[in-house]
DNA sequence: CCTCTTTTGAGG
DNA sequence: CTCAAAAGAGGA
């Protein structure tokens, strides 16, 4: 006869801890009451101590998983932090389970770094700056944004909010912005909070000042990284408690707790950064989404150029449509108020250092009328490679299956991928040749030609080497504020953010690289970033051009660039994903695995395989070969992956669900990692 | 037989 | 993940 289950004398607690396992852990709580549930505790785990969050508190009848004297005790900590609500937990265990993350870490993830120590620091008082201001005047509407703001009104804004999503689809410049701050007004008046999304922290403090200045005297509060600990702590505390009424954050800001939520935007929902890269693979707008429909809002999702995930929702190409498609300009508006996009064809001429005579011509009329210019190739460095051509040598990162990078501004060889870094050598390493040669061009590159065909020009390099801090860059974007630069040269860093009223000209340089690469997601990105950096040509009263050198001007992404009809592009790329079975016409799961040895990583993958054959039979998941990674070698380490996909998001759900436990039980050796990536960008 | 390295398993 | 115990490999 089984032993009568004990009878608890003393209350226990399940705990989510910050360990990436998926189970949780009970303690003893002599103290614990019901409603504890969603409060933070101070446990004894190994020989430490951590942070959790309990889960349950398990009642007199119910049985533990350990005889009680195996358990320890564990610390409520009852601080002015209120146990995290029932809709925070669904919310948490829904990122859980779809990206089969242990529930644990996502949880702890998602509080703000000072709400993980296990010794908080002694909280100082701060003194509120409550500065009121007589409100910004609201400028009126035009009618495609009366539209628009009507169109999620009826969704309930303010009033009865009920689940929509929209997509606010407009180029930069159509007032996107308007249309988001109207929403977040009615959401106000009508009691609730609203929650906004932004890409990136270059962006994050000029809309949080325009919000501010068009709401003064309404908790307003902003989470992202380059917040001190202690202030994002106090932001996501008064966002918590319903202080703060409008929040205004980046992708972690997804999961601050919202009593009154009552209206999501996401902001440039294309931008990649939505998407965490490590951790916890998650994508923020798609949280977002499942969030604005857990908590019964409307979402607004605004992009000039939006995934075609997002399109397909809007459109209903191919797709069931989800979400309402609202236009704030329309074609014929658009191709009138954007610059006009002009192809120089590269192969009918021998181009001078990279650079077309066209474009070089250009420049020197901007340069005549004092009209700031910029030249964009979205490569860093001098050049992607040093080479010995008498013997072939080139510069190879010994870590990774890449190139070293020149960059002569600080005379060094570097890798991109793994950050190491080497002196340029004299002579060839391998033949002693003294002629090596840089091959390509980067930015810096690029600087120096103009600098030594415009002797006059005043040129600004503007990329991840040049504008490393927040404050680098702030200081060189007020330069060229200023008038201080005449030719800017840059990566994709200059395509976002500030608005530079003298710049009448952008010349794209290197972008068909990303025509035929191996990644097909390539061609979306390339657009968008043209879309993007295109619109900073001329959007004062001078008007602006775009000059784009290619070998390709017959590819049909530069054709709808040059009509502006990111609809055209959406649509044939939507065709070419529908043929090849790729999403948003099929989801899909990568499993990586990574180690010192090429072959153990294979044979993790293909021990995968099997597991994940035997588990679907002839089922609804297909399971591709494993295969190294286009970038084999990083670091040192050798990576693959196995790619599973299938025509029904429930049936990989479900799939993933047994095949997860049954990875984990994969002998392996102790140096191999893997992980898996629900809907990954990247190949 | 001892020491150093790698693997395995637990963590409440 | 991190830590520690157990198992394995190599050296005197």
């Amino acid at each position: 006869m089984p032993p009568a289950p004990l009878p608890i004398p003393m209350p226990v607690i399940r705990v989510a801890l910050d360990v990436p396992l998926h189970r949780q852990f009970d303690y003893l709580a002599p103290d614990a009451q019901p409603d504890d549930v969603g409060r933070r505790v101070r446990a004894p785990f190994g020989r430490g101590t951590r942070i959790g969050v309990i889960t349950a508190v398990l009642g007199a009848d119910e049985e533990g998983d350990l005889p009680l004297d195996k358990l320890k005790a564990a610390e409520i900590l009852r601080d002015d932090v209120p146990p995290l609500p029932p809709d925070w937990f669904r919310l948490t265990e829904f990122c859980s389970s779809y990206y089969q993350a242990p529930i644990g870490e996502v949880m702890l993830a998602a509080l703000p770094v000072g709400l993980r120590r296990t010794d908080p620091p002694k909280a100082r008082a701060v003194k509120a700056k409550v500065k009121v201001e007589a409100p910004q005047v609201a400028p009126e509407l035009t009618p495609g944004q009366a539209e628009a703001v009507a169109a999620v009104l009826a969704a309930g804004v303010g009033t009865a909010p009920r689940f929509a999503p929209f997509l606010l689809y407009g180029i930069t410049g159509s007032g996107k912005t308007e249309v988001y701050l109207r929403l977040v007004e009615a959401a106000l008046a009508g009691g609730h909070q609203a929650l906004l999304l932004v890409p990136e922290i270059n962006l994050t403090p000029q809309l949080e000042e325009r919000v501010r200045r068009r709401f003064p005297g309404v908790g307003l509060v902003s989470l992202h990284s380059e917040l001190t600990e202690a202030a994002r702590t106090r932001h996501w505390k008064a966002a918590f408690k319903g202080e703060a009424r409008i929040v205004l954050g980046t992708r972690l800001s997804i999961f601050t707790p919202l009593p009154d939520l009552g209206l999501i935007v996401v902001d440039e929902e294309h931008d990649p950064s939505f998407k965490q890269q490590d951790g916890m693979r998650y994508s923020a707008r798609d949280v977002a989404v499942f969030r604005a429909w857990q908590r019964g809002v409307p979402i607004v999702l605004g992009s000039a150029t939006p995934s075609l995930e997002t399109w397909a929702n809007a459109t209903g190409e191919g797709i069931p449509r989800r979400y309402t498609l609202l236009t704030l300009v329309d074609r014929a508006n658009a191709a009138a108020s954007l610059p006009p996009v002009r192809l120089l064809d590269t192969r009918r001429e021998k181009l001078q250092d990279g650079l077309s005579a066209a474009l070089l011509a250009a420049l020197q009329v901007r340069l005549e009328r004092g009209e700031q210019s910029l030249v964009f190739l979205n490569r860093r460095g001098y050049a992607p490679v040093l080479a010995c051509p008498s013997c072939g040598w080139i510069s190879r990162c010994r870590r990774c299956a890449a190139n070293l990078v020149l960059h002569l501004a600080d005379r060094r060889l570097r890798c991109h991928h793994c950050g190491f870094e080497n002196g340029i050598p004299r002579a060839c390493p391998s033949c002693g040749n003294q002629d090596i040669h840089p091959f390509g061009r980067g930015t810096q590159r690029l600087e120096t030609t103009l600098q030594e065909r415009f002797p006059e020009a005043r040129i600004l390099r503007v990329d991840r080497d040049s504008a490393k801090s927040r404050k680098q860059w702030e200081a060189l974007a007020e330069k060229i504020h200023a008038g201080e630069a005449d030719i800017l040269v840059g990566t994709q860093m200059l395509a976002k953010g500030h608005d530079f009223p003298r710049l009448t000209l952008v010349g794209v340089t290197g972008a068909d690289a990303a025509l035929f690469a191996a990644d097909w997601r390539a061609p979306e990105r390339l657009f968008a970033q043209l879309m993007q950096v295109g619109g900073r040509a001329g959007r004062a009263e001078l008007p602006g051009e775009v000059l784009i050198q290619t070998e390709h001007p017959e590819h049909p992404l530069y054709g709808a660039l040059q009509q502006h009809d990111f609809a055209a592009f959406a649509a044939s790329q939507l065709e070419e994903r529908r043929s090849a079975g790729f999403p948003p016409y099929s989801y899909q799961v990568m499993l990586r695995a990574e180690a010192p040895e090429m072959g153990p990583a294979l044979e993790y993958l293909a021990q995968a395989r099997a597991l994940g054959a035997d588990l679907n039979g002839n089922g609804p998941v297909l399971l591709y070969d494993p295969v190294p990674m286009r970038m084999a070698r990083r670091a040192n380490l050798e990576r693959a992956q196995l790619l599973a996909e299938s025509t029904s998001r429930p049936a990989l759900q479900a799939f993933l669900a047994e095949w997860r436990p049954l990875l984990e039980g994969i002998k392996a050796p102790s140096r191999l990692r893997w992980h898996l990536e629900v809907d990954p960008l990247e190949f």
